[in-house]
DNA sequence: TATGAATGAGGGTTCATTCAT
DNA sequence: CATGAATGAACCCTCATTCAT
């Protein structure tokens, strides 16, 4: 399971032969069959079950905070552990997305991500309504590229070596104030923001 | 070619076969090997022809600009065409980098992404020492979670539907502002930054 | 194709392996896959031929007759160059009966032998109304058997469903006196008994 | 052994797993090989115990009738039985015969049909030298058609090299006018056919 | 240029059988 | 007696590639 999972994460799920899987787990391929119904159902079992942990703490988060600024910080937080126990299954989503996102065994991926998006969507919505968050935030292609850079890096740089608090904060510093000092927002905010002029 | 990349950026390029490339081009499998040598040299021009395009891009972004800002917003925007022309190439990295990484003929695929990752963190690191971005700022995650910031969302957002000016905007707002509005950071820096408190 | 259905009704479909047939083509497993879908298709094909060519000499042979006595001996006569032109394919439904029959491709094998079995009992019937043949002829029971002991029988009677001393007594009664009726055997008998003139 | 055997006659010899039967008999695969030494050796004893009824009954018979009709009679009426209690292996002989037939360990299956068939030939040339069958009749594909149309068939009687034009005459006489000769049929009809018994 | 038959290695999977527990 | 993990050979099928035409 352990090791199958990153065998997918490493060469891609396509890409892993079960005969490596076998041999990684010291047994002939075989015999694998004894444990799982198919290569499919062992992606499965990795992939459901990483999404399971991801919806349960997203969840909890959002039970558990006050504002929305609150809920996402405890949702990134959160994040940064559910995703390093599930480093394997979420390498292989964004490695073998195009096939499960094909395979009807797999349709539920497409349900859960679609739930994800309902639950930050909803908070960003919430953030605007209450001043805490620009108002001319675009929610869902905030999303986007919240859950990209939130997901995809965590696993590259997790695996680059970096630690895994000092990726948190440096994505929450740039979640919630950019990469701009705060002196150069104060001179750029005396005379017109440059960003203001973005939109055109 | 163009059929090919998109072929491989669809479907990925393992997944591709060369039947279905033969057919979409409205030959036979066969036939194709009098155009090309073999898939991995399809794979290789559209790769090559990608990279060359970024590295170009940025080296004229860093000539034309002034200050790291300046240079960065320039990489940014130009970055949208590139990958906009390109967007197959990036999904085959994506998607098939694993493959890609372990095959010797795609050996410069490390090195021009060594180079991409020098250019960004050159400019992060001018921008720190000029006072223009924090001075907390780790170049090296920086640049990992601004370039898959950048580079992945660019793909599923412009396939989604999305505007690019739109999604360039908010990549760039995020970028150098967060998604904090401007009362909710005053209320927060009046007391004591909450992301002061984040690293411990 | 003539070679892979000899080796099924040689060995059985499922016994018979792709390599086995390549090997009796003189070419490799693989290259079967060029001219063939899959095995499957190929016992398809082999099937499909077979009972078209049963039902069109049916047909013909219910169209160009006269009486029922005569449609029957003409049918049966048909369908000696019928079989004996697809010996392999009644082979192969004769010994994978169970395994063609579960799958849901070859559900036309039951809807085929179903006509058959139609045309068969119209025939009977028509011949007991017109005092041709034996008027407590059981027209299902004679079928089975008449088919069975034409074709090489798939299909056990009494797995049919068929009460055993009914079909003992259909047998026998077949077996001594056969389906003609006492009357018609009687005007036979006074100028020539056409079964005299068979054998030639 | 009878879970076995069931399971044998619905999907086949070959078509069975050992952990089907061992399923149906609530246990677990390798379990069975406490009871048995190999799946063989069940096919084994269910065959051999059905060709050892089935001969039995027919020597019987021969000793207990008179004439050669009567001993025919009884060989049909005591197969109905025969046969009834060893359904799955007639059904295994029909569907596998070309698996066994081939193994070394199933060759006593060649030697009891031949048996089997020196029984049915012997009383029929006795019929015909006792003028109570017709003299034209051909002992040995007469026997082929009655063992056929009796058990289901097993074999093909194109395959065993038989005359296509003889075999649809006899089948065609066999049909119409059975196997009881014209005076052998007056005699009875005299007194009371003794077919018109049976479904009494 | 294009064809298409052929290759051959390797893919996932099945299954009768063994054996330590 | 029963378990169930493991075996290992064989199965059907895929696919990048070659090559005579």
């Amino acid at each position: 399971m352990r090791l199958a999972g990153e065998l997918f994460a490493q060469k891609g799920f396509r890409a892993t032969t079960v005969r490596e899987i076998a041999d990684a787990a010291g047994i002939l391929s075989g015999s694998l069959y004894h444990h799982f119904d198919s290569k499919e159902s062992i992606g499965d079992e990795i992939l459901a079950g990483f999404l399971n942990d991801v919806l349960a703490a997203y969840r909890a988060a959002v039970e558990a905070a006050g504002d929305p600024r609150d809920t996402i910080e405890r949702i990134v937080r959160t994040s940064s552990h559910t995703l390093a126990r599930h480093r394997a299954a979420l390498t292989m989503l964004q490695n073998d997305w195009n096939y499960f996102s094909t395979q009807p065994r797999f349709a539920y991926l497409r349900k859960d991500l679609r739930e994800i998006e309902r639950i930050w969507t909803t908070q960003l919505e919430r953030g605007k309504e209450a001043g805490i968050f620009r108002d001319d935030l675009d929610v869902r292609i905030t999303y986007r590229l919240l859950r990209d850079i939130l997901w995809l890096p965590m696993i590259s740089l997790q695996a680059g070596g970096f630690d895994t608090d000092e990726v948190v904060d440096s994505f929450l510093r740039l979640l919630f104030d950019g990469i701009t000092s705060r002196d150069a927002r104060a001179r750029a905010g005396r005379s017109a923001t440059r960003l203001g002029q973005l939109g055109g």
